[in-house]
DNA sequence: TCCTTTCCGTTGTAAAAACAACCGACCTGT
DNA sequence: ACAGGTCGGTTGTTTTTACAACGGAAAGGA
């Protein structure tokens, strides 16, 4: 376990945090480090859950399978990532998703009941760890919000417009760089690559904007 | 402040903490009462905020305009809801939605610093209103994750299928009941409630699943 | 350099959704 | 009983999307 704490001291979990405080602080939050090989389950749908995950070593895959039986991969977790946090809550029920090892992984983790109730004053940075936790759900919070703003937007027009506005007043200029390839944006808005090309193009046509590769410019 | 303080025992943030104790707490937590006449604006988009506010009066809009000036409705706010806690992280940059008064309402501010680092041990229940947070953004979370999945199907009928597939996981029947009318389940799948009629239509004649109002059995 | 792969714009077709309009069933208040 | 409103199913038309297929530009490796 010890030889992962310097992953630990990198994640935003334990962001501000020293790595000598880690060590000490494992113990008061009930740290249990878990190997999994590949394509092993480190969660499953229908479980409930009361720890707090950090991601140390490996891959994993968030999928999920429908009652007719469908499989679809909704998201990929990295080394440093935390994970389960949403349903730790006494009310939350069980898991929806399946949690998969893509490769061999190592995963910490952390019971709730110790994380977010702080201990004894021995433990100074423990109430830095909490607020560290709600930044953390918060981000992922917001994240979603925005991702959901563009999303229900009816056509793929409307997305790209919401999508590349909000970029526009986040960068605060009207021409903006997207973190996507365009494989990637039509992913992250639902929407098929090809049409959204298209879709790109006719707006460019309509001098709505302009584009190169993953710049854009809006008038 | 302290005639609302009924309307605090009943919202999520003080779950748990008795009447008696919130009175004490508003200073503990640097609560400020602000009131707002109808059409006054709450939040504005590109505002920092420090608070995480409650409604304890009347009903607010979420709202957003886009870099073309189109204005929509993103959601509502109704009384003992929290709000804006998303936003008060160090690094989580301004507001992307308005919020609004629909009618004069009054609002409880609560700064953040004080909320998420535990005051001295005068204060008994200042623990239970952190984790309370936590599992309040917890199920907000859970609610985003949730109509993501939904919406990030491309079709009407996939986004149906997998909206009461995961009913019929949660309430544990192949026999639902959904706490919405049409245009309701339309709205909160971002589709048209006429092409949803009709699809659902289909697969009832599909013997996919059977439905008679809100109440839907699957096959 | 040549080969392979990735990226992305383009096109055509088939499928699906949006939209508008209409109708009947059911409430509710008068 | 009647008028007005809500709800939801149906239909036809138009618009938009998904899908498949292709080709050229650019990047990277052997």
């Amino acid at each position: 376990m010890e030889e992962l704490v310097p992953v630990l001291k990198r994640t935003k979990l334990f962001s501000g945090v020293g790595d000598e405080n880690i060590s000490t602080m494992l113990s008061c939050l009930g740290a249990r480090l878990i190997k999994y090989k590949k394509g092993e389950y480190v969660l499953r749908q229908g479980e409930y859950l009361s720890d707090i995950l950090v991601l140390a070593e490996g891959s994993l895959h968030i999928q999920k399978d429908d009652y007719w039986g469908n499989r679809s991969i909704l998201g990929h977790i990295g080394v440093g990532e935390i994970f389960g946090e949403a349903y730790v809550a006494p009310d939350s029920g069980t898991l929806l998703n399946d949690v998969i090892a893509v490769e061999d992984s190592s995963v910490f983790f952390f019971d709730v009941k110790r994380v977010i109730t702080t201990c004894s004053s021995a433990c100074r940075f423990h109430t830095m760890v909490v607020q560290n936790l709600f930044f953390a759900i918060s981000e992922k919070n917001r994240g979603l919000v925005q991702k959901l703003n563009y999303m229900s937007r009816r056509t793929t027009r409307e997305k790209l417009i919401s999508y590349l506005s909000e970029e526009a007043k986040k960068q605060n200029s009207s021409s903006i760089t997207i973190p996507f390839n365009r494989q990637q944006l039509a992913d992250y808005l639902s929407v098929d690559r090809s049409a959204m090309s298209n879709e790109l193009g006719k707006m460019r046509d309509e001098g709505l904007l302009e584009f190169e590769k993953n710049h854009f410019r809006l008038f």
